[in-house]
DNA sequence: CATGAATGAGTATTCATTCAT
DNA sequence: GATGAATGAATACTCATTCAT
């Protein structure tokens, strides 16, 4: 028997291939052999590492919240016009949803019901990082009474749902960002 | 007026529960026992109907397109102001979308690649409701040079996704759409 | 592939071979695979014909105490010496627990908090047993003030404990009941 | 004296916990993960101190019977009534049974063969303090031809069976034992 | 039209145990 | 003395599906 190549902390290895399993094929498509596989181990030996599916789960959520808040900070951080910082940070969360980071990709793409007895904490982390957006949204010079809430969740839904429709090598990130946000923002009259 | 269904024909009893259980649950955390269950027969029994679940699941996505469209019409058809027309059409699929027909909601929740066999022709059936979008959008008079496939893509993923964080009581599709499709049309600059 | 002898009925075959192997080895021993596999099933096969392991086990448990209760009631409906009647129904009790029916000593071996989830019902059903202990003993000519319910007791652990130092071919069960009873009934004083 | 305990030694720790586990749930309900739970260890690190589960539990029962036959060595020395002697036997051995304990508890709960490897080990230690019951029922004046190895086996039964009922707070160990002496010993004709 | 009985492959999870460090 | 990481085998259970009746 050859003696498996230690290389020490293995359990980075086990989350990276949760999240690509995850992102590629969904919670419920993936089993814990697949993970198992993926890294080489046997099924039972996810569970030193993670007490359940669903707590690799969650821990695949929280490092993907972690990178989607990290992709967004330097756009939001940026001084100048509110509306190129919302554009900036839009293309940001774009390329981690269609391109970037499989952990991003899960946070979209899993529903926290379909781990239900996490769904809590899994909804948790997904407001944490819409409230970046409340944030740069808030910031936009709007004619009173805009109703900002309606305008995050409009944005939100439209960049999350291009997950569906995105083929790669059509569209760039950075391009469907510009023409989401010069949507909202130029007037339509013609 | 309807033909009058034959009283000793269940399939569409079947129909409906899958639709219902497939709404509330999603595809793959519905089994065929659920659905048998629901109606009263056993799991063997459905297949005198349905050849496999992924096929019960193209005809429930058939009819929720169906569906779908046949509540698009009206509001299509109408004349006068296009950008009202358009509201019209969003309602009327936020409705069937968040508190319509339960066939309608499986076409936005259940992902075609979630029955991996028959997505082609759930993505072909899925392009047929987008189909009446596009029509909508096209008779909008905008400025030259507005890219109308990204306004498409834009309103329908802040519709589908509304789906995510909707509850029922607060919003009304109705005013949901009115709101969504203000800020597309009026003018940002306070 | 060889069709298989459709007995048409194998769900007794199922229950004994339960049965047997719960009296046997135990409960917590016995998996679900040896039990499919001493009747030639699939594991998952068992599942059509009963929910659980737990559910087997009180099937078993049901039949178990049917038998003990049927041993019983011929030796309880005789008339005649009270204490003749008594040493008759251990001698019956003892019968089916050492070396009767295996459902019956299901009933002794098993302790209902085995399976968690049904050892409310598993309990009910050995009080039904004891039960028609309590009404011989009620029918015995003793002393005013005698205790009877240690008396019960008394009896009942007596005979129940004897599945731990029971060797077939030493001891027979009406030798057994016979001694038991008469050291209850014979003054002890020399 | 007893030697003083090494202070870093956390053996005797270990075999506690692991009695009252066994106490509690039983054997097999036992896992070595529990065990190291409840003393801060890491399963793996049980095998510092024992060889195997099996060898952990020999040990607890080792402790049991010593402890048993330590209860029972006070009462069974008094001189005096041999009547009254085998009650307080009887007390004591009750008393462990049901409150005191955890290590005789489980010689009395766990089954010699839930252990098959060391299965006689266990019946050995098993039938060393049988052995001191036998005494104590050897001294009885008894009418010839009394058969004292039945009497042994009706009251060891009675007694050890008694796990399955008691409930602590109703009747005491002493109670109970004084009732079923009372019971062999007193002439049942009224 | 539908059932009753079963299949076979799969699911997440648990367990006693090992061993290099 | 004990840990961290893993093994390998087992466990109860679920699922879509089949097919004779």
């Amino acid at each position: 028997m050859a003696p498996a190549p230690r290389a020490d902390n293995r359990l980075p290895l086990v989350l990276d291939a949760a999240a690509r399993l995850f992102a590629e094929k969904g919670y419920g498509a993936t089993s814990m052999r697949d993970i198992a596989g993926a890294v080489g181990m046997l099924p039972g030996s996810l569970y030193y590492h993670f007490a359940s599916k669903e707590e690799l789960l969650v821990a695949v959520y929280e490092e993907g919240v972690r990178r989607i808040k990290a992709a967004l900070a330097p756009a939001l951080a940026q001084p100048g016009d509110p509306w190129q910082r919302l554009e900036n940070a839009c293309a940001a969360h774009l390329a981690g949803l269609l391109e970037g980071s499989d952990y991003g990709q899960v946070v979209i793409r899993v529903r926290p019901d379909d781990a239900p007895d996490v769904a809590p904490r899994l909804v948790a982390l997904r407001d944490e990082y819409e409230h970046a957006f409340s944030r740069a949204i808030h910031d936009l010079p709007l004619p009173p009474r805009t109703d900002r809430r309606a305008l995050r969740l409009m944005l939100l839904g439209a960049l999350n749902w291009s997950q569906t429709w995105y083929r790669p090598g059509k569209d760039s990130p950075q391009a469907l960002a510009r023409r989401f946000v010069r949507l909202l923002r130029d007037p339509m009259e013609p």
